[in-house]
DNA sequence: CGAGTTTGACCTGCGC
DNA sequence: GCGCAGGTCAAACTCG
């Protein structure tokens, strides 16, 4: 494993520093992080090797701002526990730590914290993947083929189609429900910055003073909807990297998700070559690492 | 009674 | 070496 992962794609903003928020999101996933677990080696690197990608969504009032009002994102299927809460210096909002409670030794973890620029958008910032293909016990249907995307592509269009948020003004507010979700995942192989618009760092404690400035939303790319997650690369690879303990299930899955792939960009007409791009090299990869990498079977049996 | 949330304490990396 | 800031743990508490 000599190229890892070389992609301009990903633009891990490991130490970010200088860019507190952009709202920027990575199309592409990095999970591969040092090759060693740390598990064997101290807790010390796992700091900084984990990669991170950064989605940003608006708040949708369907599921979240309803007891809590604070910060509650939009349900991505996955069951998140939280864990811990620190105010961010330089923003005003705290930032939430959330991990899986589906396995202990699922190493998915989800940071939420609420954009500066934009208090009607939440960053959402993913670090590593799950282990395990699919938690199968919180909500959502227990078939994810057909009734399944429809239920909750129904429920969450409504989320994101009635809030649009204007500001992000994400394509066409008109467009109702799908076809607004997605809108266009592009992710040409030149321009992973995106966000050139917004070269305004601040130094310090500038802030909420005047954000007024809309952020023009360079890659407002697919709207946060659960179904569409699923067909992110990154739940993609992670099935795909699970295949450590039982590659049936995750094999399964990944031809599931193909199908519905295939539906689901027939059904928009949208760039279904990507899609398989990006089926071919997950699997492509699998052939690569296979049985390396972290993947460990912790939950297989100890659980 | 259990899962999940809340909240303070503790730890660690990093800059000064 | 100290202080700061981010990240995590764990006890207490709440809701179902
Ligand atoms: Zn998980």
């Amino acid at each position: 494993m000599d190229g890892r992962f070389s992609n301009p794609f990903l633009s891990e903003q490991e130490d970010a520093r200088n860019m507190p928020e952009r709202v920027t999101e990575l199309p592409f996933s990095a999970m591969i992080n040092d090759g060693k677990i740390s598990a064997t080696s101290s807790p010390k690197k796992s700091r900084r090797a984990v990669q991170k990608r950064v989605v940003s969504v608006p708040i949708g009032d369907v599921d979240g701002s309803r007891l809590k009002g604070e910060t509650a994102p939009p349900s991505d299927s996955w069951a998140w526990r939280k864990y811990g809460q620190k105010p961010i210096k330089g923003s005003p909002y705290p930032r939430g730590y959330y991990r899986c409670s589906s396995s202990k030794g699922c190493p998915a973890r989800k940071q939420v914290e609420r954009s500066r620029v934009d208090p009607t958008m939440l960053v959402i910032t993913y670090a590593c993947e799950h282990n395990h293909p699919w938690p199968a016990s919180r909500n959502s249907n227990s078939n994810p083929s057909s009734a399944t995307g429809a239920t909750t592509f129904a429920n969450s269009s409504d989320a994101a189609g009635a809030t649009t948020t204007n500001s992000g003004g994400s394509s066409p507010a008109s467009a109702t429900t799908e076809t607004t979700s997605i809108s266009t995942p592009k992710f040409p192989p030149e321009e992973p910055t995106v966000f050139t618009g917004q070269p305004e760092i601040e130094p310090d404690e500038n802030k909420f003073g005047d954000l007024g400035e809309e952020p023009m939303m360079s890659s407002d790319d697919f709207s946060w909807f659960p179904h569409v997650t699923s067909y992110s690369p990154t739940v993609l690879e992670s099935s795909i990297c699970a295949g450590s303990s039982n590659g049936d299930a995750d094999m399964a899955m990944i031809l599931q998700m193909r199908e519905e792939d295939e539906s689901l960009f027939s059904d928009l007409g949208e760039l279904p070559e990507c899609s398989s791009f990006v089926f071919r090299r997950g699997v492509f990869e699998q052939d690569e690492e296979k049985c390396s990498l972290r993947a460990a079977p912790v939950w297989g049996s100890t659980g």
